[in-house]
DNA sequence: ACTACGTCCTGCGAGC
DNA sequence: TGCTCGCAGGACGTAG
């Protein structure tokens, strides 16, 4: 499940692949999630971006490609266009095939102007490692909303580029239960901090791989090492050494620890 | 307008 | 051992 820091290992691998190159040729698989892939053929890459978990790619007729990897979603250089899992290819003049591999097809690509976005992208909340991301502003975004925080911070709204695993390690490292709907001043700024550092170190150790993840070089991330609650239910809390325990919020598979992170 | 929940998709692991 | 079934989850659509 790529969020922000697999997205941004990816971006950083991706623009040297692609800075100044063309598209030759390409095709996808024909679900209308991916179709849009094959409108870029005879444009050049200017710019890899990234907002939240959305990969934007800056085209030389002045559109955007912006690509979500969804669950499953790859980016990597391929040679075999007959994997089943290949939901788009790109040939470049620099001889790279570059891939989009999706097993279970949560992901998509669209072209638009650039800005003129449409669903989530469009709402999207401040980039959490830029100053645009502060307490007052996140305060302020939290008290708008009633649901649960978890809920709030999946939604992208508050913040970008927060997903399961990186919501439940904040909650934990700013000892917040993830079912709460009212946060105090100071526990929110807590939780900011939170999402800051476990969001920077997830970078740092190029990003967080359970399964599906691997980054352009087709390497798996290191941060999985480093996790502390997600995954973890029926070990110790690090902590205090109470067993961690698993619930579901909103949907979602939750694990908390039920003495540092009290409801 | 806001909240809650179903849907998409496929591999995998638990359980019989 | 081999099968079935439910789970995993980001964003979006729909219902209330």
């Amino acid at each position: 499940m790529p969020e922000l820091p697999e997205v941004e290992s990816i971006r950083r691998q991706l623009e040297p692949l692609l800075l100044g190159h063309h598209v030759t040729e390409s095709d996808s698989h024909p679900s209308d999630k991916f179709t849009p892939a094959r409108e870029i053929v005879g444009l050049g890459f200017e710019a890899v971006l990234r907002r939240g978990k959305y990969l934007l790619f800056s085209l030389d007729n002045g559109t955007e490609m912006v690509i979500h990897l969804g669950m499953t979603g790859q980016l990597i250089p391929v040679n075999d266009l007959s994997d089943p899992y290949l939901r788009a290819w790109w040939k470049l003049d620099n001889n790279v095939t570059l891939g989009y591999r999706d097993i279970r097809r949560f992901g998509r690509i669209r072209i638009c102007l650039p800005g003129d976005y449409e669903g989530t992208l469009k709402k999207l909340g401040p980039e959490p490692l830029s100053d645009d991301f502060t307490i007052d502003s996140f305060y302020t975004s939290i008290k708008r909303s009633s649901r649960k925080i978890k809920t709030q911070l999946l939604s992208q709204l508050p913040v970008a580029g927060v997903g399961n695993i990186y919501a439940d390690e904040a909650c934990f490292h700013a000892g917040i239960y993830p079912g709460l709907r009212k946060l105090t001043r100071a526990k929110t700024a807590d939780l900011h901090h939170s999402i800051r550092q476990v969001l920077y170190s997830a970078v740092e150790n190029g990003g967080t791989t359970l399964r599906d993840y691997v980054n352009v070089e087709g390497k798996q991330g290191r941060n999985q090492q480093y996790l502390v609650c997600y995954g973890r239910d029926g070990l110790p809390c690090v902590n205090c050494g109470e067993l961690l325990r698993r619930t579901v919020i909103d949907g979602r598979g939750t694990t908390f620890c039920p003495t540092c992170q009290r409801r």
